[in-house]
DNA sequence: AGATTATTTGACTTACTGGTCAACCACGCA
DNA sequence: TGCGTGGTTGACCAGTAAGTCAAATAATCT
């Protein structure tokens, strides 16, 4: 299912100076600045955030941040390397042997939801790639390349079954990526389109089926 | 076709003393500095740029960039204006006599193109929105919000005379904006999954066709 | 309890930022 | 050719930024 995280630990804990413990109050602490952070990121950008904001956020004296991060780009980069793994738990593995109709259908509505549910990762991801991946480290690029690559021979197994019909299966990721990611990121323009102050639970299923059923019927394949 | 642009013409010109005057170099500059801020704002994010940066991406000193705008704020709103003219040429409008699939492969190539041949207004407009839309006046959000209930208008037309498939409108709308969008913004990422220095002429056709085909069967249409 | 280590925090330093200003330059027109 | 307006620019100012530090306090362990 998902892949190994071990190796992607970084600057992180070794920001401190004593690394490996792991009290109570670090944990509390780091969470909570990060959290903070996510949330000042997304609304003045990395560069646009001032650790003075964080901290207010928290509710923490500045000198209380450097403690725990020993400046802002070892902050920044805690903060995406937690993106990534919140990815790895929706980006599952799949086997030629699973249903594509079934496949597509879970990896949407996985995607749907978690736009819904964590749009502040998808937001802060999207501004990095945005802004030319400034902060994001060889292993994050590569992970996902392979993580396409993968998918993508699934797909054409499918297709070589005639299983489903021939498109070109990167792209059909990038469709799939893009418009499920599309609810978190542009929430704000979608709200205004849309005339509402907020998302609502069954939206999520709503949008889910849209998506389900244009795409699946995209690829040649039954919905529902 | 496009909507009118005079009502929206704000800040920028009138930001300097003497209005109207339209000198030739006032205006070679002024599109010297957009640019240059363009691109800085699109890497570093609006609080993150500094005028100096513009300036020296402009190659003038920095005073020069405040002759010509006021002030920061009014940079980025030129900015954003500029990307609004811009939008207007793609989004042309629609009658219920037209043809359904021609309308739709028209607005997926249209807007595929524009996400290769201007990426960075694309980028910037991303970006404003992920951060709230903190810059966009009013107009410019009902401005979108009255485009999309218009087209979706249209489209139930459509489906009332089982032209197409009965699929949520604007969902589709949406789909349509983000898939072929995520062309600008995720560049980055895109090519390094693709494994490509850069994107080619033909991948505009190659992308149009793909995305084409998918969503244009996704609504029961035929497709080629 | 006492020693050791982790955490908190206000004050400080250094660098940079947006914005102003007044002196200066150049171009076109009478 | 010289005058006026538009354009250019270096120097300056007040505010704010990241990051440091050392002293004070709280946990934790033996």
């Amino acid at each position: 299912m998902s892949t190994d995280k071990t190796n992607r630990m970084s600057g992180n804990e070794a920001a401190t100076s004593k690394q490996g413990k792991t009290g109570k109050i670090r944990e509390k602490s780091v969470e909570h600045i990060m959290n903070a952070a996510q949330e000042e990121f997304v609304i003045n950008g990395f560069k646009g955030t001032t650790i003075q904001s964080i901290a207010d956020r928290a509710g923490l004296p500045k000198a209380n941040i450097h403690y725990y991060f020993k400046n802002k780009e070892n902050l920044i980069q805690a903060v995406l390397e937690n993106i990534l793994d919140l990815w790895d738990e929706v980006l599952g593995d799949i086997s030629v042997d699973d249903d594509p109709r079934h496949v597509l259908e879970h990896f949407i509505r996985t995607k749907v939801r978690m736009s819904f549910t964590h749009p502040l990762p998808s937001k802060l991801f999207a501004m990095e790639i945005i802004q030319g991946a400034q902060h994001l480290k060889e292993y994050a690029r590569t992970y996902l390349r392979k993580w396409v690559r993968e998918k993508a021979k699934v797909f054409e197994h499918w297709m070589d079954e005639g299983k489903m019909d021939r498109v070109d299966p990167v792209h059909l990721i990038f469709l799939i990526w893009s418009s499920t990611q599309h609810y978190a990121d542009f929430e704000t323009q979608i709200l205004t389109i849309m005339n509402r102050g907020e998302y609502e639970e069954e939206d999520i299923d709503h949008i889910s089926d849209f998506l389900c059923r244009v795409v699946i019927r995209g690829c040649g394949l039954q919905y529902p």
